[in-house]
DNA sequence: CGCGGCGTTGATCTCTGTCAATACTTGTGG
DNA sequence: CCACAAGTATTGACAGAGATCAACGCCGCG
């Protein structure tokens, strides 16, 4: 882990309010490893003894069903840290893990963390700081599934990956339509027909390069009820 | 307060974790207040300086959006806690909360959660096994809205409710039909239909009471595949 | 060049939301 | 006790969103 991984890991709401040496302890002992586009980084129900940071690349959580269908409950990046709550609930992961992208990874023990905890009290309010968060994502997601559109949730999906919330702008996709699609609760063909839908609010796309004419256009779709899309 | 709702109190895998002591300055000092049915215990973006144990009733946690529409994120009964994470998140509640049935409450102070978690570490322990709870029960029901149709989950729904998984029984829903509809993500009206589908599996409705011939047969019916319903 | 992965497009179908009409239940006031 | 109103649940007809199935185009790669 060079200075630039550390400066990463320090930016996250977790390891960022910690004392250095606490964090360090933290982390500092564990190697970093890479792992290839593809790879499996726990699967649902296995026993859970550590958690991650992410150093580069994209990870996505998601539920399998007996039946071989997927939801993908989540996708982060570099900077975030993911299955801290699998620490806590029996040992086991709830969800299974994927690297989407060629990905480097900090990798947290669970029972040192826990023993952090019991010596430092402010490390447990940070570690519920950072759950809490991720609760919120949950339900600011299952928000969205049930009371907008498709073509709505992949506008705020674009509005988030816009760097202002006002104005023109050109962004790249971060990673597969496929996997953006199930993130967004939908097929691929699905995503395909909302982004082409999406034109007439001044959305172009191609290949992974997305040019969107005024973001603050597509904030005001979002928040229109999903009925009343005539004005657009 | 009584025997009976510290007994309540004391089941919850929060307040059952910690020395009796703690819990009592918890909560010992607060007032237990009843709430009518309908009442709004708080809302969405208020200042969130405390949360709750349900010792009576049913509440119900969702979100609104600007233009009126509602999302149920949780429901909620005796002897769960809601609104923790509220508390660790800058203050804010990130939903909002009503009474469904009349309801009794334990109310418990953020901060002093907050100084109690510094003294003791092992409650921040269980804080974090509860809120880790919470967001599996989050994880689980987006899976389901992805995944499962309107009928799958009602189904889901109502073999929770069931005592046994297997064999026969009868239950009543907890509340009212347009709720659980809201809380699985669909309208009245589809709920009304899929209970109505639910008939050759063996479910039976008259008002609020549900018949079930064999909640095995209804398991087996939610972990098909959504679309291989021809054998039922 | 051919092949495989990914994305798009088209036709069709199914599910669920919407709107409207109709019980049924409960509570209220005459 | 009945009439009436309000809230809740069911049912029907219809429309729209999204899934499904299938075909095709595009691009990178051996």
């Amino acid at each position: 882990m060079d200075s630039r991984d550390w400066q990463i890991v320090r930016s996250t709401p977790l390891f960022g309010t910690m004392p250095q040496d606490v964090a360090l302890s933290l982390i500092g002992s564990q190697p970093v490893r890479s792992y290839e586009k593809g790879t499996t980084l726990f699967q649902q129900g296995e026993p859970a003894s550590s958690f991650f940071v992410i150093l580069d690349g994209w990870v996505k959580l998601f539920r399998i069903t007996p039946d071989g269908n997927e939801a993908v409950v989540g996708v982060f990046r570099r900077g975030e840290s993911f299955a801290e709550a699998a620490i806590f609930l029996g040992g086991r992961y709830p969800v299974s893990a994927e690297a989407v992208t060629s990905t480097r990874l900090a990798r947290i023990d669970g029972e040192l963390l826990r023993r952090r905890i019991r010596e430092q009290p402010d490390l447990a309010l940070a570690m519920l700081a950072s759950s809490s968060h991720h609760l919120k994502s949950l339900v600011e997601q299952i928000e969205q599934i049930k009371l907008l559109t498709a073509q709505q949730r992949l506008a705020d999906f674009l509005v988030n990956l816009a760097p202002a919330n006002e104005g023109s702008c050109v962004i790249e996709l971060p990673y597969e339509k496929a996997l953006i699609a199930s993130r967004l609760g939908m097929k691929p063909e699905s995503l395909s027909r909302a982004l082409a839908k999406l034109r007439p609010l001044g959305v172009s796309v191609d290949r992974e390069t997305v040019s969107i004419v005024d973001v603050d256009l597509l904030v005001r779709f979002v928040e229109a009820s999903p009925r009343d899309d005539e004005g657009f």
